[in-house]
RNA sequence: GGAGAGGUGGCAGAGUGGUUGAAUGCGGCAGUCUCGAAAACUGUUUAGGAGGUAUCCCCUCCUACGAGGGUUCGAAUCCCUCCCUCUCCGCCA
């Protein structure tokens, strides 16, 4: 959610943020809310003030014992009118909070203008691809070794599952027990949290309203409960409706999940192998910050993304994204993309996002700062990291001529073993 | 699943229809005292919204005592529904 203030002091400014991200805003239906939703307003609070001042005349009468039966009857009146227009400043209100809920985040002034995906901007690149010949990918890789079966996964639960078996699923493991391990060490205190959430939890991040669809939806009697698309959802929401003291910050959490997404609209996409699947394992690095700190914040969050991929030696590049391609609720985004020899390319393995005071003020988490009124703080995750794409790094990038896989260093102590074979 | 108790300000805890946005205590902040600190004493201390003035100092009004409805001229206080917490019993990884 955008702050209300912006849209009254710099219209112009919003109008072009959103408009740099391919939003069109619609002027015309904003005004129409806004004053529509403040005349209610208005007029409901003079005839409460009036209602009020009235009842305490009433309160005196009774008092003193004398009559106030005249008043009393003048005022049932005044409360069938109340009645009415609440019902008026409820609607006005909702309607302008739905207007406003479905606007995205203004990208930062740092973040590059652009249509889509083309126009990110590669702003660092760690590591040289090893020399492969004929690198053969993941699938072909995993299922020699016996260690991932698609064909029984889509069995039991069809299209875009996995089934890991004997050091795949160890190496699923170790990977998920090196990074929240490492991620912890930096100072990331590890957090367990929910993996089905309430509705307004989804809403706090911004999933919600617009993107219902991409998202697995449950029933707990009258409740929907939704599966979490990331653990961003539940532990940006450890926090909300709390003033967490200024001193206290930054905090910073890892957290360990499942990840569900229904992958709606992506039919096509990553077809081949699991880099797309409807659950997957990640290590969700969050922070919430001052609005002073969050940039550098942001950096340091995407540093210690990277700090896992350089420890396990695999080759990446960082993308800056450009306007148009920035996810509903960001700011500024860093994508981390790691190389996949069988596809002699960089792809997406960490999303790393500052989303100002966007979530914030959505979920409403504020901070005290050491004298004033509590204000919105600023939120940031990112992916550290998504734990099956960095399985499938590492089959590509250890990949031996003979089919077995060289297991990095840094993670032999959690597999037991330097080689898969 | 059964029975009971309860949800009030940063915390503890009063308050059963009319200046109660809320006593009291603790904590926090400021001051007095002190070389300084502690103690003691004094004062102060919720948030959101609309408007005014103006820009963030102030003023007026509205809203909020788990959430949502209802009764009433008027609700923290009465009624209904839901949520949550705690205790006991049952069941259970």
């Amino acid at each position: 959610m955008l702050d209300p203030n912006l849209f009254r002091n710099d219209l112009d400014a919003v109008i072009r943020g959103l408009a740099s991200r391919g939003f069109e805003f619609d002027q015309e239906t904003y005004h129409k809310l806004d004053s529509e939703r403040r005349r209610v307003i208005q007029e409901a609070e003079v005839l409460k003030a009036e209602r009020n001042r009235v009842s305490e005349e009433v309160a005196k009468l009774k008092r003193a014992k004398e009559n106030a039966d005249p008043l009393i009857a003048q005022q049932r009146e005044v409360g069938d009118q109340l009645k009415a227009l609440e019902a008026a400043e409820k609607q006005a209100e909702t309607a302008f909070r739905d207007f406003l809920s479905i606007l995205p985040n203004l990208p930062h002034e740092s973040v590059p203008i652009g249509k889509d995906e083309h126009g990110n901007v590669e702003t660092k690149r760690w590591g040289t691809p090893a020399v492969i010949e004929k690198p053969r990918d993941h699938v072909d890789l995993g299922t020699k070794l016996g260690i991932l079966d698609l064909d029984r996964a889509a069995k039991m639960s069809g299209a875009r599952f996995s089934v890991l078996k004997g050091l795949g699923a160890k190496l699923e493991r170790a990977l998920i027990n090196f990074m929240a391990d490492r991620q912890s060490a930096a100072g990331w205190s590890e957090v367990m949290t929910p993996y089905m959430v309430l509705p307004h939890s989804v809403y706090g991040v911004g999933q919600l309203p617009k993107f219902e669809e991409d998202l697995f939806k449950t029933k707990r009697g009258e409740d929907t409960l939704y599966l979490i698309s990331t653990a961003e959802v539940p532990v940006t929401n450890l926090y909300r409706e709390e003033i967490l003291p200024e001193e206290q910050l930054p905090v910073r959490h890892c957290a360990f999940s499942p990840c569900f997404r229904s992958e709606a609209g992506s039919y096509g996409k990553d077809t081949k192998g699991i880099i797309r699947q409807h659950q997957f394992h990640k290590v969700e690095l969050v922070a919430f910050t001052t609005p002073q700190l969050a940039e550098a914040e942001h950096e340091h969050l995407t540093a210690c993304a990277e700090a896992i991929l350089e420890a396990l030696g695999l080759p990446y590049r960082r993308m800056l994204l450009c306007t148009g391609d920035m996810g509903f609720s960001s700011r500024k985004t860093y994508d981390l993309e790691v190389w996949l020899p069988s596809q002699n390319t960089y792809r997406e393995i960490s999303s790393c996002s500052w989303f100002g005071d966007f979530q914030a003020r959505r979920a409403n988490i504020r901070f005290r700062p050491k004298d004033g009124k509590p204000q919105f703080l600023h939120t940031l995750n990112g992916s550290g990291l998504a734990v099956g794409r960095t399985w499938v790094a590492l089959l590509e990038n250890g990949q031996q001529p003979d089919g077995s896989i060289k297991i990095p260093q840094a993670l032999v102590p959690y597999l037991g073993t330097d080689t898969i074979r």
